[in-house]
DNA sequence: TGTACATCAGTGAACGCGCGTTCACTGATGTAC
DNA sequence: TGTACATCAGTGAACGCGCGTTCACTGATGTAC
């Protein structure tokens, strides 16, 4: 039994919230997140969430905020690492799909705006914007410098960043393990494959213009 | 008002029930459809889906089932259409990509296992994996025709699928049209010419080798 | 250092709601003779 | 062709539930003097 110095002014509240409903998410579904739920979790009673909450999707948009953030950093990275516009963009697609791996809950809630409701809730639109300009600048980028034929560049870009959503999504699915199964292999290597082969044959498109 | 005649025996509640569900995930999203609200726009009390319907995933089963009925049927009809092997690859992509254009509330429902609960309805499960099948079926075909590496067949087909479920799904959420719009183009051309300038790296690597 | 007070961040009871599901019922339809 | 009866597919009331949200409250903390 916690004593009342324990359960008043828990400190942290907000962030414990956010954590709390990441962990619902990823043991049992997005359907499992309500702020009754969350609070219950977190050992606080119902009401509380709301002095840091407006409401229930405010919660849910900070989550979907800070998982744009997070994955933002991470695509940064991957860019950082790589040497041509070319392999930044084979390093992103990685990453994307790393990410969506290593933070399902995220990657689920990021996606389903209808849950977040991104019109109210302009920080985790912001965020999310920010990501995508990551995206957009590499692509500016590999225009720029001629990498491959301009005509191409913007398009290719969205088929990267379409051929690294898909990977992920279904990844998360189960889809790409039974697959890979099939094919006696497991997801991580599967994907990797796709998108190096994809890259292979940019690559060598690239060469012959 | 309905004279008692018309209230009684529906006749195609079943149908009617299942219209009304995909109608509604089009208009106000997923989380609107529960069985109640769906008897209610059917015009009928909310005891009357049980006759037709074991529970709500029963509902959401057929739903997702059909989905994957209409696009097998599609994806074979592509497959049918195309002479080459690789060709054929390309078409279904098309085709997957138009068919979550056409039937969103279908697409969307396909992908959201938890919903549908698909290992307590077998009817559904089976009518996916037909659909999996003719993407297998057309992959064992490209790598017997030797179009390609039969290394590379595999990856690439799952690689295909990949491509054309997130355009589909980046679609769906709004991000191709946006993307599109950046670039001064529309959705439907951009993601035409991802698909194509995907095949068309396809091609030219497979002349090289 | 001590005290008065404002503010912050909790409590817990209460509200109304729509939901999934059940059940006893009944009207409509189909079938056997 | 008519009638008795079984079955099918509805009704509508009822159940218990968890939800989002509000509100008057109170304990804990920080600040001014």
């Amino acid at each position: 039994m916690p004593s009342t110095k324990d359960r008043y002014h828990h400190g942290a509240l907000r962030e414990e919230l956010l954590r709390v409903a990441l962990r619902l998410i990823e043991t049992e579904g997005l359907a499992a997140v309500s702020l009754r739920r969350v609070a219950r979790e977190a050992g606080v009673s119902p009401g509380a969430p709301y002095h840091h909450f407006a409401d229930r999707s405010a919660l849910l948009a900070a989550l979907s905020g800070q998982g744009f953030e997070v994955l933002g950093a991470r695509l940064a990275a991957a860019r950082a690492e790589a040497a041509t516009p070319l392999a930044r963009l084979t390093a992103m697609a990685d990453a994307y799909i790393r990410f969506a791996w290593d933070q399902p809950a995220h990657f689920r809630l990021m996606f389903r705006p209808e849950l977040s409701q991104p019109d109210k809730h302009p920080d985790a639109q912001q965020a999310a914007d920010a990501a995508y300009d990551i995206l957009s600048d590499t692509i500016a980028e590999l225009v720029a410098s001629r990498a491959l034929p301009a005509a191409q560049a913007d398009t290719l870009a969205v088929a990267f960043w379409s051929l690294a959503h898909g990977v992920a999504s279904l990844a998360l699915d189960g889809q790409l393990t039974k697959r890979a199964t099939q094919l006696g292999t497991d997801a991580q290597t599967l994907a990797d494959r796709i998108t190096h082969l994809f890259a292979g044959l940019m690559e060598s498109s690239a060469e012959t213009t």
